[in-house]
DNA sequence: AGCTTATTTACCCGTTTGGGTTATGCTTTA
DNA sequence: TAAAGCATAACCCAAACGGGTAAATAAGCT
């Protein structure tokens, strides 16, 4: 008989890490270390040992991959699922690209859950089913994905424009001076750009523009103010 | 006898407006169409067909340059002379390279003032003396300036760092739990970074920092949160 | 005539930023 | 030894931002 799968939770939202760990602790097979949203705490934890990580992917302030990434970078390299209520094809992407063995949904029936942990533990690479599709689609090249110049068709051609003075450095109100319209709407531009492109900051939106933009014009100096 | 010179102050602060105002129009020649902060007012202002604009580096939301710019690109080409607090060659050198026919500094003596609008009024190009030196060396190319790259050395290792992860996106509070330093240290790290490369905002420098380093290194792309 | 999308505006709320200031160790340089 | 620069940290405050929600108008498509 193999041992018990000795795993941590990291999560923000002390609910679902509560509930995660309920649910494991009363599995056969399951030795939960510890479930934490604090990134001290996951440190202290990680001295045990764990065979697997349960990570949930939208946490603040440090999102669920650069929280992976950081700790690969680190020198821990235990296996890690992603457990997240994001079911968009670019959270999977970049969850995959990032070495995840599993990315699972919040919504799935929990036996479903713990079937798929202990799989991963085992050494297969498990998808929620409802993902795979979506898996296959960005693999079928449906939407080629991956090249974020893409996601800009995403955006209307307001919200490009708008993106672009963004991309300036310009505040939302010089914008909105800037383009006569209201603070406000800008604003709602803004939102919308963010969730079109699946950020959450406007400097990641800045540099991903600027990245995609090229280097090609070079005009005008980012002036102070 | 030529016409008085009829010129538009726009400054943000209600204090410095006021004060120029006055001294220009109880100056012989001068015949002041308006002094405002709004860039609204001020396009109701330009329809009088100014000779002179007189503007203001730092302002909020927009600063003086970007302004300039704007009425430019609309079409105003109204010669402007840049009155500031400002004694940086930055500032100088941007100003300068909007196309200013005048940079005068706000502590120069009041009768230097005048004296140094109806130069530039008649066709001359006037930098104030205190400034003039820092041409010189901007020219000698004791910093070949310009090149925002140069920049960049005068920040520290650990400033180039925390800018590098500003330039990912991240926030105040993932670069601490990042690099294990406190918020209020990297905030003062970004203070700091911004103060060196004279920007108001960590969009600019991120997105300045990103032109810099190319896009050589494509490889992680940005997470949502 | 309905339906969808784009654009615009507004309000509320909590978090993040930017700026000012002060201060303590530590290292390097004058 | 003194001065200067760096990294660290803390506190305060006002402004900007991100997210949720709602809604009005216009244009286009079915």
């Amino acid at each position: 008989m193999t041992d018990k799968i000795k795993v941590v939770l990291v999560d923000d939202q002390c609910l679902c890490r509560q509930g995660l760990s309920e649910l494991l602790s009363n599995c056969y097979g399951f030795d939960v270390l510890g479930a934490t949203g604090s990134i001290d705490e996951l440190r202290t934890l990680l001295d045990q040992k764990p065979d697997l990580l349960i990570v949930d992917l939208r946490m603040k302030p440090l999102d669920g991959i650069s929280l992976l990434e950081q700790l690969r970078s680190e020198g821990y390299l235990t296996p890690a699922v992603m457990l997240t209520m994001s079911d968009s094809e670019i959270d999977l992407g970049n969850a995959i690209r990032a070495g995840v063995r599993g990315y699972l949904l919040k919504d799935m029936a929990p036996d479903e859950v713990v079937d798929a942990i202990r799989r991963v533990a085992a050494g297969e690479l498990v998808v929620a089913p409802t993902m795979t599709v979506k898996m296959i689609e960005m693999l079928r090249g449906d939407q080629p994905e991956q090249g974020p110049k893409d996601s800009f068709k995403l955006l209307t051609e307001r919200e490009r424009e708008i993106l672009q003075l963004l991309s300036r450095g310009e505040s939302n109100k010089a914008i909105a001076l800037t383009l006569h319209i209201s603070y406000d709407t800008v604003k709602q531009h803004v939102r919308h750009i963010l969730n079109k492109l699946n950020l959450s900051s406007r400097v990641k939106a800045a540099v991903l523009f600027t990245k995609e933009q090229g280097m090609s014009n070079n005009e005008e100096p980012l002036t102070r103010n």
